[in-house]
DNA sequence: AGCATAAATAATAA
DNA sequence: TTATTATTTATGCT
């Protein structure tokens, strides 16, 4: 590995320029690696022509808005003497396995902020990044509380940074179960019956089924939503 | 688990997938079949016992014929050689902005099949959700239509597909990488103490072995995978 | 010319 | 929406 930056935009040609929309795996190199300064280039010198209007909007998402926020972000960041990686490991720490393991480095700030500048035509370009406009808004806010935070701990003098900083992300998802296709079997059949199940109906099925009860109430959810999908879908269809 | 799938065709034997990556040979034939037959069964391994004399109606629309229509759309996808991420793609074009591309995919036949096999008592949610089972027949031209475009334009050469498809007709399979023995060694080594190693684990292997943090993670499914098989094997007594 | 398995796609749990 | 599993495809090697 050793190659790429942070940001490896331009890498169009890449052998690996999988797929358009797959959901693309982490395949973020996450060099989250102390080279504090390497840094996304927010002033990119071959910045690709840019629309020069003033809107820039994706999927009704202002990108121009988040990059001015990237740049403020850094200049904060770097007062503060703050890396991408502290920051990123800090941030799985206070904000959840969301943006714990490899993706936090890459996804949280160098990815959004590049996406940030690409253009609406470049929006394809998202997905091989990894981040759709819509994830780079999503993560704005988090990234305001969490910035403001370590500056309100950082004027008071306490560097607290430490404590949540260089902890390891651990906290990792769970492990996915699979349902044996009896399991399945009598879940579809509940299903049909009733989508809702109530908790003690759940914990029945848990128990007879030997799953833990969570596991069923988040199959029934999964169901519900692939149903809802369904039918969107269908009235998509009809209009 | 075990069925499912956009529609589980058995399928013979017959690996002359003319599949992807390459616009295959001219013949549209969907090898598979060689008793044609539009409708190939549809193996309903535990559907839930709609009685076939009724066969499935709801609101007077047959529910049986949409799984048909289901079945076949998969046929004639696959026989032009498009992901069903690709049909998504080109159908949120055509018929508007839309759905969350990840959503499409699994939407656009699995569930629509899914759908098919609902059962009467399931009207009720289908309404509740201003849905009727109504709409899903009208989702079926939709499909139809879009499909025989594409069909039309791919038998006439043209590959316009590649215009409403926004992906680039290439997109070449990765080249299949080799491990040296020595990297072997260590990634059994690891396998052997952690089969689910964290994505900090994997990428330190990349880096250590000098692979691409995909390859690593890939191997390591692909190790799981193989480790699942033996066992199961083992289990039967087979190996 | 077949096999082992890397890579890609589809399904689905979290 | 993301990440992992399940399935399929096809390549590199013998």
């Amino acid at each position: 590995m050793a190659n790429n930056g942070e940001i490896s935009i331009s890498t169009s040609h890449g052998p690996n320029s999988s797929h358009s929309m797959k959901r693309s795996p982490s395949s973020l190199s996450p060099n989250c690696t102390d080279n504090s300064t390497a840094d996304l280039l927010i002033d990119s010198p071959n910045q690709p022509t840019i629309n020069q209007t003033n809107s820039n909007v994706v999927d009704g998402i202002n990108l121009d808005e988040i990059k001015d926020f990237a740049k403020a972000f850094k200049l904060r960041r770097l007062s503060l003497g703050l890396t991408q990686t502290q920051v990123g490991q800090a941030l799985s720490v206070t904000e959840g396995p969301a943006y714990s393991q490899s993706a936090i480095c890459s996804a949280l700030a160098s990815q959004m902020f590049a996406a940030a500048q690409l253009s609406t035509q470049q929006q394809a370009m998202f997905e091989k990044l990894d981040i759709t406009p819509k994830s780079a808004q999503k993560i704005k806010p988090v990234l305001e509380r969490w910035m403001k935070e370590a500056e309100d701990r950082y004027k008071s003098g306490q560097n607290h940074l430490t404590d949540f900083i260089g902890i390891e992300p651990s906290k990792k998802r769970k492990r996915r179960t699979s349902f044996t296709p009896q399991a399945l079997e009598l879940l579809n059949a509940h299903f049909e019956r009733n989508t809702h199940p109530s908790g003690t109906e759940i914990t029945g099925l848990a128990h007879q089924l030997g799953y833990e009860r969570e596991v069923i109430r988040i199959w029934f959810c999964n169901k519900r939503q692939a149903l809802k999908n369904t039918v969107r879908m269908m009235s998509k269809g009809m209009v």
